[in-house]
DNA sequence: CTCTAACTACTTTTT
DNA sequence: GTAGTTAGAG
């Protein structure tokens, strides 16, 4: 049993510990869950109990796996543990997340799933791109059967640990009627001709070696003295089984996770392994976080309140000394514009009051919610970062100039070259491709050989021809320059004389200076891997754009971007029922997945230090249609005791309703209900009730409402254009309608000459 | 081959 | 509303 009273002499790392978080750090050997509800120091806990590993030598910094999920947690950690072990940290190879450490091993033993140990690691887009290949070439619908759908079966499966032979029919069916399990095996092997990975292969390759290869699994189960895993809560199947085999023989793991913010399901998490540790490890030593350090009590008893609605959970009750502060206010607004606006303001009085804007936080439940809250600041000088959107390397940009760099290092990988090949254009187009790609079929070898294969031919037009051979041929030299040249000044090159750095300068466009500068941005971070295989891998696997913090800036994010994350004041926006619980989660996921978003309703009041203000609009504009909004469900479930209600509509909250109820349309819902699924009517009726507010709709949105219904359906023309009459369309000018076919005219424009045109693009003089 | 007009589809997001 | 994708015109 470890000694778990402070002694006289105790360590520095022991220090402003409370009593679990003591155990937390202390119970090294032997499982241990720590149940670590939201702002209870578990990260302090963490990286105390890897510095007390390595103060107490039970183990060398290298016999350490600590698993985290992101970067950014592992990058933390790495930064938090170097504060109290020093140099130490430097000799942890093995901590990072899943993907990199899953990476890490493979290069070792890749030669056992039949790959070369400089496998490139594809993103998402390459791999729909190579889907979308193998579906065009088993002649199935692209319209049915989108590459995307099969891309997500395709990672479901990965992350449940199954390959291709482990499916069964059930699961072959949901794609192309049987034939999914098919078309995986297909991608697979294609994956190991190209020497490529996806995400989910790194995880589940190395599952597959460490299954059949006692030798290697012996190997690492004796490396590793000790394991840690981060946010259990959000670890996938692969990733549970994966653990469960390292762990096997010593049986030192530590996770560490919350069963109630477990928001990432749809991503292949299992909240049950959390729920099931203990089966798992018998005599786990099960410790509770519940001291909260962050939020004052009544923020505390909002997300409480909210989630004690959840069946299932493990069950924590956070607690906090400090004072109660102020209630969680609740606001009601007219319209999404006039939340922004709301927020605007409101923001800008904490700011006269002294808060700093890099304490605010605006959270939302979808992306593009972000928009309204951009258009507002901007019109009022509101300094703003917003997180998430494109990743770094996600840019076009970026992602061309490493399609370069990858055909250098692999002169295999067929989709950098796809990708460049008429990137900037050389007038190699789709027929072209075509060809290059009959001959790498026929011959089977890459694109890039049967390329100067057809180069020596007169298969192709003598235009495409030189075209082709002088791209050959700077790949060439590109690649002996290689040799000799460090590889930024060889990156810089080749988007030179590619001409990739000129057909950005020549667009003049917006965005192109953008690019430019982070094509600079890219070359610059080249300079700090020793090779451009070091480069390749970071890229793929690390790196993400991290908004450098310079001046005080509000930041909007999403919930899920939130996560990890505390601010002095927040912002929930949104909670409107259909957005927030998102309608598509209702409607595909049932129970578990209402209770996912109710997590995450969790998860984002808990982000609050010391405000959080909750809005709801009335009204919301969604795919260009206004529909009005009954408050969230979770409005309902937050404890009257902890809030603070207040609506902008004059004379108060029981007016407010009354507004609605008063201007019921009883047709507003089918006007509405048009060209949507049947959630956002069964959203808008259906949910009686304590709210009893619903069908209102503003007079001027539902004409527009009409409208474009009326023109999505197809068949029923603008009733404000008449035979005649001069219109003006964007592209064509003015010209006079001519003859009118539903909502098709057909217009003599006065410079473009006579032509069909959608009435939507025309408006009226 | 390339550009434009029209059509479609649409959470959350890390690796 | 808008981005991303495709079919047809230039």
């Amino acid at each position: 049993m470890t000694d778990l009273t402070p002694a006289p002499s105790e360590p520095p790392y022991l220090r402003g510990l409370n009593e679990p978080q003591r155990e937390a750090v202390l119970t090294t050997d032997g499982p241990v869950l720590v149940l670590a509800g939201a702002g209870t120091g578990k990260t302090a806990a963490l990286t105390r109990r890897l510095a007390h590993i390595l103060f107490q030598r039970k183990a060398y910094p290298s016999e350490i796996l600590a698993v985290t999920f992101t970067n950014k947690a592992a990058r933390e950690m790495r930064h938090r543990v170097g504060q109290l072990v020093g140099d130490a940290v430097e000799g942890m190879p093995w901590l990072g997340t899943f993907h990199s450490i899953g990476a890490k091993m493979l290069r070792r033993h890749a030669e056992l799933v039949g790959l070369q140990s400089n496998f490139t690691i594809l993103d998402t887009d390459d791999q729909k791109r190579l889907l979308k290949q193998l579906i065009q070439a088993n002649e199935l619908d692209e319209k049915r059967w989108p590459a995307r759908q099969l891309a997500g079966l395709i990672d479901g499966w990965k992350n449940k640990g199954l390959t291709p032979g482990d499916l069964d029919a059930g699961d072959a069916e949901q794609y192309a009627n049987g034939r999914g399990a098919d078309l995986y095996a297909q991608y697979q092997e294609r994956l190991k001709t190209l020497n490529a990975c996806d995400f989910g292969d790194l995880l589940l390759h190395m599952l597959t070696i460490l299954k059949t290869h006692r030798e290697v699994l012996e190997q690492y189960q004796k490396r590793f003295r000790y394991i840690l895993v981060d946010e259990y809560q959000d670890t996938n199947a692969v990733q549970y089984l994966w653990l469960r085999l390292l762990a096997q023989e010593r049986k030192n793991i530590a996770c560490v996770g919350d069963d109630d913010q477990s928001i990432y399901s749809w991503r292949g998490a299992q909240v049950e392994n959390i729920l099931k540790f203990e089966r798992d490890f018998p005599g786990a030593a099960v410790i509770r976080l519940e001291q909260n350090y962050r939020s004052t009590p009544h923020i505390l008893g909002a997300a409480s309140g909210v989630i004690a609605n959840n069946g299932g959970r493990l069950g924590k009750t956070l607690w906090t000394e400090l004072d109660a502060g102020e209630k969680v206010r609740v606001l009601g607004v007219w319209d999404g514009p006039e939340e922004a606006r709301r927020v605007g303001d409101e923001i800008e009085s904490a700011q006269r009051g002294g808060t700093s804007l890099d304490d605010i936080a605006i959270l939302v439940r979808a992306q593009h919610q972000t928009r309204e809250f951009e258009d507002r600041f901007i019109a009022i000088g509101m300094p703003y970062r917003i997180i998430g959107g494109f990743r770094f390397y996600e840019r076009a940009e970026i992602r061309d100039a490493l399609a370069y760099l990858r055909i250098i290092s692999q002169p295999a990988d067929d989709l950098a070259f796809e990708r460049i090949v008429n990137t900037p254009k050389r007038g190699l187009g789709d027929k072209a491709v075509a060809q290059i790609h009959a001959v790498a079929r026929a011959e089977g070898v890459p694109l890039l050989t049967a390329a100067a294969r057809l180069v020596g031919t007169d298969e192709l037009q003598a235009r495409a021809r030189n075209a082709l051979a002088a791209f050959i041929g700077d790949i060439a030299r590109w690649r002996d320059m290689a040799n000799d040249l460090p590889h930024p000044e060889l990156a810089r090159q080749m988007l030179d004389e590619s001409g990739y750095t000129a057909m950005l300068q020549a667009d003049k466009s917006a965005e192109a200076a953008g690019r430019l500068e982070n094509l600079t941005e890219l070359v610059r971070a080249m300079e700090e891997y020793e090779t451009l295989g070091a480069f390749l891998e970071h890229v793929s696997l690390v790196m993400d754009n991290d908004a450098v913090a310079d001046d005080a800036k509000v930041t909007i994010m999403t919930i899920h971007a939130a996560k990890g994350l505390e601010y002095d004041t927040v912002f929930l926006v949104g909670w409107e029922e259909g957005l927030f619980p998102s309608q598509r989660a209702l409607d595909e996921g049932g129970i578990a997945s209402l209770e996912e978003e109710r997590r995450l309703a969790y998860v984002a009041i808990t982000r609050a230090r010391r405000r959080a203000t909750i809005m709801h609009a009335a009204n919301r504009r969604i795919y260009g249609q206004w529909n009005s909004s009954l408050p969230s469900r979770f409005v309902g479930e937050l404890p009257k005791e902890h809030v603070e209600e207040e609506t902008t509509m004059s004379g108060g909250e029981s007016l407010w309703r009354a507004n609605w109820s008063e201007h019921a349309d009883p047709f507003a819902d089918t006007a509405r209900g048009s060209g949507r699924g049947p959630g956002w009517q069964r959203a808008a009726g259906k949910l009686g009730g304590e709210w009893t507010a619903r069908t209102f709709t503003r007079e001027a949105p539902r004409v527009i409402e009409s409208r474009a219904s009326a023109v999505s359906l197809g068949n029923k023309g603008r009733d404000d254009i008449a035979v005649g009459m001069r219109v003006f369309h964007q592209k064509f000018g003015y010209g006079r309608v001519e003859q009118i076919e539903g909502n098709k005219l057909e217009i003599e424009f006065e410079q473009a000459g006579r032509k069909r045109v959608m009435d939507s693009f025309v408006s009226a003089t």
